[in-house]
DNA sequence: AACTACCACAACCGCAAGCTT
DNA sequence: AAAGCTTGCGGTTGTGGTAGT
């Protein structure tokens, strides 16, 4: 049909930027046609949204960024729109290419690392239950399950944070260390005495592993965090309870 | 210097959902 | 209710740059 493809030249950039700065963008199949422009409006669109609009954020992404994205990706999958949506200035096309081409290789590292730690112990203990090590983490300090911790938070005791702590650092973001998100995942309605006598309701009971922000002074605090933030960013999760 | 392989990023394509007529 | 259109999404491909041989 005589349209352009390929990559844009700067003076189609322009183009489209000041003829959307001063009209908008209502109707993108019209749009390249009456800003002079030969390229299709779902060509316009994308280059807009990838790349033109004001508020995308340039240059590498943060330690921080690439966690919350491994993160989010566990919860949510291949949902790249959901997971943009949950880092300000990223686009969800910038998110997969990110995750093609450097998380999910640094995932799969760490596996294999995860891997030839449990070959070395079977060499060592050709008798060692291979269907346990399959499921364990060799890290030290490192909680094999969520459910380990099941307990109310306020009977975690010191002697049971040793063996659930997860150092943020060393987080494994595999499949065995984020519990599955359904209906069952807060579980509810349990009811304490308080120091007054009176029986206050809990809504939820937390099922994670603890996880330590900094140094052997593990808090509880700063667990929460850590989970309040991870899923105040997963928005579509299920009510977040009191801290 | 020329060629090849690989990587990162931009852009395209097909499909599905939502909206309008 | 149905058909056509628009938009958004995710998978895939194309392109340019760079490192290695």
């Amino acid at each position: 049909m005589g349209l352009k493809k390929g990559p844009w030249s700067p003076e189609e950039d322009q183009i489209l930027v000041s003829y959307i700065r001063q009209h908008g963008h209502g109707n993108w199949r019209a749009l390249p046609k009456q800003a002079g422009l030969l390229r299709c409006g779902k060509s316009c669109r994308l280059r807009w949204t990838n790349y033109l609009r004001p508020d995308i954020k340039r240059g590498n992404f943060t330690k921080q960024e690439e966690d919350t994205i491994i993160s989010l990706h566990h919860l949510l999958g291949n949902r790249w729109s959901a997971i943009a949506a949950r880092l300000p200035g990223r686009t969800d096309n910038e998110i997969k290419n990110v995750w093609h081409t450097h998380l999910k290789k640094k995932l799969k590292n760490h596996q294999s690392s995860q891997d030839s730690k449990r070959q070395a112990v079977v060499s060592i203990n050709p008798k060692c239950d291979t269907k346990v090590l399959e499921n364990s983490n060799l890290d030290k300090n490192v909680v094999t399950s969520p459910q380990e911790c099941s307990s109310e938070m306020s009977s975690i005791t010191d002697s049971s944070l040793e063996k659930t702590v997860v150092k943020y650092e060393e987080m494994d973001y595999s499949s065995e260390y984020f519990p599955q998100i359904d209906e069952s995942f807060w579980s509810e309605e349990l009811s304490r005495e308080d120091t007054d006598g009176q029986t206050t309701d809990e809504k939820f009971q937390f099922q994670f592993p603890v996880v330590e922000s900094a140094g052997k002074d593990s808090r509880i605090d700063d667990s929460m965090d850590f989970w309040y933030n991870l899923f105040i960013r997963a928005g579509d999760m299920p009510d977040l309870p009191e801290f």
